[in-house]
DNA sequence: TTGACATGCAGGTATTTACCTGCATATTAT
DNA sequence: ATAATATGCAGGTAAATACCTGCATGTCAA
């Protein structure tokens, strides 16, 4: 997994938007997805791609069209390798600023 | 929580190694984080004053230094109010893909 | 007090990014 | 066959971004 890619790629909104419309329906067209969308066709796909590249969504030609799904993997491995470490250490992770912002000395 | 900040703050390799940075030794000054970077000190305060709008990180001045302080809470939002939604439906989700590729008519 | 140190502030620039338009190609339906 | 449809491809532009340099301010220590 490329973690940097995957970052990238939910670091925008419209390509988020794109990542909720699949969740609601997978496996749907361009074309279906860009009627959720306020922008040209054109860059709908260049959003589309960056998900792809980041293995976020996986496509399928089907005639002349193109059906989009969901790869949930890489969202599961940036929480599992990345936001879990936080996770973990959350709690004393505030308690160090609770002391800092009460002073270290009390 | 503001979603877009975070995760445009999340975007950048080195806000994540900022964080990652923090995660080792939590209360870092300014200086002590340049070490590990290879830019200009004002470059990383940059880097930090967008982790400190997404709440990522927290303040807190100690005499002349700058004292900086992971907060977990975004993170942890994150992926209850965003990530979960599609590992809820991980299974089923590549349930679809695997159909699509196999040929949905066998 | 004065020099060293830690950080803040104000631009400036080159790259990346998120859009767009125009046209080409491939598939389906009449 | 031909028209309509779905998508691909190739630039072009304006805004956002990630850097930088130079200088100012505030704090500590000798």
């Amino acid at each position: 997994m490329d973690a940097d890619k995957v970052f990238k790629a939910l670091g925008d909104p419209t390509r988020r938007r794109l990542l909720d419309l699949l969740c609601e329906q997978n496996g749907q067209t361009l074309g279906q997805l860009c009627e959720h969308l306020d922008m040209a066709r054109q860059s709908a796909t260049q959003h589309l791609d960056l998900l792809e590249a980041a293995n976020l969504v996986s496509t399928v030609k089907r005639g002349r069209e193109k059906l989009h799904f969901i790869n949930p993997v890489p969202l599961h491995e940036v929480y599992e390798r990345w936001v879990r470490k936080f996770e973990r250490q959350r709690l004393s992770l505030l308690h160090d600023l609770k002391q800092e912002l009460e002073g270290e000395d009390q």
